[in-house]
DNA sequence: AAAAAGTGATGACTAATGTCATATATTAAA
DNA sequence: TTTAATATATGACATTAGTCATCACTTTTT
């Protein structure tokens, strides 16, 4: 958990919101923000403490999840290089979430009192912050109404797409369609709205299919358009874009 | 449907988003709205056509819903009197869901490129909206996970009390807690993500429990503090605000 | 290497809730 | 008013998916 802020200009990581100010902007904003290093199964910040900011993740692996009384976590959301996360929080007293780091992260951060300046200042900024937040609800609202019509494999396996679709496949062996992403049968179940023993009876199914391939902790999508036809009647993708 | 535009200045709903702006820029939004008084059970825009602008309900009663494929229509939410609708789709190509009144609507509408220009001119508008789709997203994703960890009964229930936090108590009988709202069997289910036949029972066994009357095709809240006992573990109604 | 902790697979059982069928109200239309 | 159409209530049944229990397999710790 060492700061290593480096300048906005020189960032590698194109996608970042915050490459959307003005450049000039920038190096105000690094004089603004702290950039961390989290190694993995981090907390980056829990649910119910105070909201101090927005976390940009500069590169890594993060889910944001929240917390059911008697039953298990519900991850909420997953999120990679250039996604932003906090920002259900900002605007409210507390964080509706948590989120931690599903593999070593670095992660910049930007305080409510720059951000709001920032947000008064640069007209555009703020409306393309207010556009992704439109997206961010029109995701949300489609996600709810496919948890309520599809079956429990057909969730299970737009979560395994949703894995794909957030961190892609790996890049150590780049022609084996193999998810870049470690999750226990638990946390795909929490995405896809079931339990992990239903997790572990699908994936066994979808195998038997020959759609899948359970590769030690790791899983190859053997037909990823197959997949997709299984459950595309919902049109889940049709304005995907992240 | 008649055009029937009057200045925002001397309009009676002070809780409509537009009145967030500079008072001088009342009459500027007076030139470029466009209001309308739909008939009971009208769309006001539907899935998937093109998104022109955003529309504010002076005053009505309105559901959002969007169509499953073989599945029924999914009320995705309730809007009352000041609150906006069509936001969902602001930014995108199409509206990803339907607007229709339940009652007779009162509704003012604003194209894409008038609040463009507002966004543009005034930050601290922007900001509030921005807050608000920030708000919509927390009240989204609270709902999707309590939509997963209650059951039935207790989801009906929270469409209920969401009805009367929406829409209130009706104005004709004050002392008697009557849903000012008529939703059929078949909207509750939708909006609590069962079917009208399992709404019909809970509403009878709920009815038996008293707490609550069904009157002809109202139903009155025998006592909404129970009620919300009875779900409020959730912490559904904990940042409650709409 | 052995032990312990965590994770995954799978069978048996149960409970919740969706589906279907039918009867009854209620509202709208003829 | 009669008829038709729509909405609601309720029973019987089917099915999905959750719960519990057990065993096997991995990874980490000692």
């Amino acid at each position: 958990m060492n700061k290593i802020n480096s300048a906005c200009a020189l960032c590698e990581n194109k996608n970042c919101f915050i490459q959307k100010l003005p450049s000039q902007r920038l190096s105000w904003v690094d004089a603004k923000k702290y950039t961390v290093c989290f190694p993995k199964d981090q907390n980056i910040f829990w649910e119910n403490a105070e909201v101090n900011g927005i976390h940009f993740i500069k590169n890594g692996k993060v889910k944001v999840f929240s917390s059911g009384l008697n039953k298990k976590d519900k991850v909420v959301r997953l999120a990679g290089d250039g996604h932003i996360i906090g920002h259900r929080g900002y605007g409210a007293e507390q964080y509706p979430v948590s989120a931690a780091t599903l593999s070593e992260s670095t992660i910049c951060f930007i305080d409510n009192g720059s951000l709001y300046e920032l947000f008064m200042t640069n007209p555009v900024f703020t409306y393309t912050m207010m556009m992704f937040y439109s997206q961010e609800l029109r995701k949300s609202e489609q996600r709810a109404k496919y948890n309520s019509q599809m079956s429990s494999k057909e969730r299970i396996i737009a979560a395994l797409l949703y894995a794909k679709e957030t961190f892609g496949y790996s890049q150590t062996d780049l022609n084996a369609q193999i998810l870049n992403v470690y999750l226990t049968r638990s946390e795909i179940a929490s995405i896809a709205d079931t339990t992990a023993e239903e997790v572990s009876r699908t994936l066994t199914i979808l195998e038997s299919e020959k759609h899948i391939l359970k590769k030690g902790r790791n899983i190859q999508l053997l037909n990823e358009k197959k997949l997709l036809d299984l459950i595309r009647d919902y049109g889940i993708y049709d304005n995907a874009d992240s």
